[in-house]
DNA sequence: TCATTCAGCGTAT
DNA sequence: ATACGCTGAATGA
C-alpha cells in the first residue's frame, strides 16, 4: 500500500493506493507543510488548483462497501464536474429513499474521486463527512456554487 | 411562505 | 427489534 500527502492550500489530503486501486482519501486542515506529489497525487493537486480533472478511469478498491453503497457510488461517479444532483435524484434511480442514499454516501472512502460533494439536498447543500465547509469549498472550486 | 411532522430504507447495535 | 441519518414530501399555520 502506498500513501501520499497532497498539500492543497485550504486543506491537505492523504491518498492511499494498493495493487487493486485507490483505497482511501482523507482530509484534514492544513497550515503549511510540504510534499512532492506524483501520479494520481499530482492530478489531485491539479484538481485542488481549480482544474477540471477527470477521475472516472481511476481504479478503486472499495474494500468493505456493501452492494447498495457500490450502486450509489457508481451513479455518483457519473455526475460531471461542476454539476450537482440531489439525494432524491439518486434515490429515484435506485428506487430507494433519499435518506438511504445519504447514509451510503457518508461511507464514501474516496471523496473527490467519487464526487459525493456533488450530491446536494433539494434545498441547500446537505451534509458532508469531511466537514460541510469543505463540501462548499469543493463546489465553489468547480463553479457549481456561486 | 415558514415550521413541523413523518414516511421511508439501508445500517448499526 | 429498534434507532438513527449527508432527505424530501406532506401538513398546518
Amino acid at each position: 500500500m502506498r500513501r501520499q500527502i497532497v498539500d492543497a492550500g485550504f486543506c491537505r489530503a492523504s491518498l492511499e493506493e494498493n495493487e487493486r486501486g485507490v483505497s482511501r482519501i482523507a482530509f484534514w486542515e492544513s497550515a503549511g507543510g510540504s510534499s512532492k506529489p506524483a501520479g494520481l497525487a499530482a492530478r489531485l493537486k491539479k484538481y485542488f488548483d481549480s482544474d477540471n480533472v477527470d477521475f472516472s478511469a481511476v481504479k478503486l478498491d472499495l474494500g468493505d462497501a456493501t452492494k447498495f453503497q457500490r450502486k450509489v457510488f457508481a451513479i455518483t461517479r457519473k455526475i460531471p464536474y461542476g454539476e450537482t444532483r440531489t439525494y432524491g435524484w439518486i434515490a429515484r434511480k435506485l428506487k430507494t429513499s433519499p435518506r438511504a442514499v445519504g447514509q451510503a454516501l457518508k461511507k464514501n472512502p474516496v471523496p473527490v474521486i467519487i464526487p459525493c460533494h456533488r450530491v446536494v439536498s433539494s434545498e441547500g447543500v446537505g451534509g458532508y463527512s469531511g466537514g460541510l465547509d469543505l463540501k462548499v469549498k469543493l463546489l465553489k472550486l468547480e463553479g457549481a456554487l456561486e
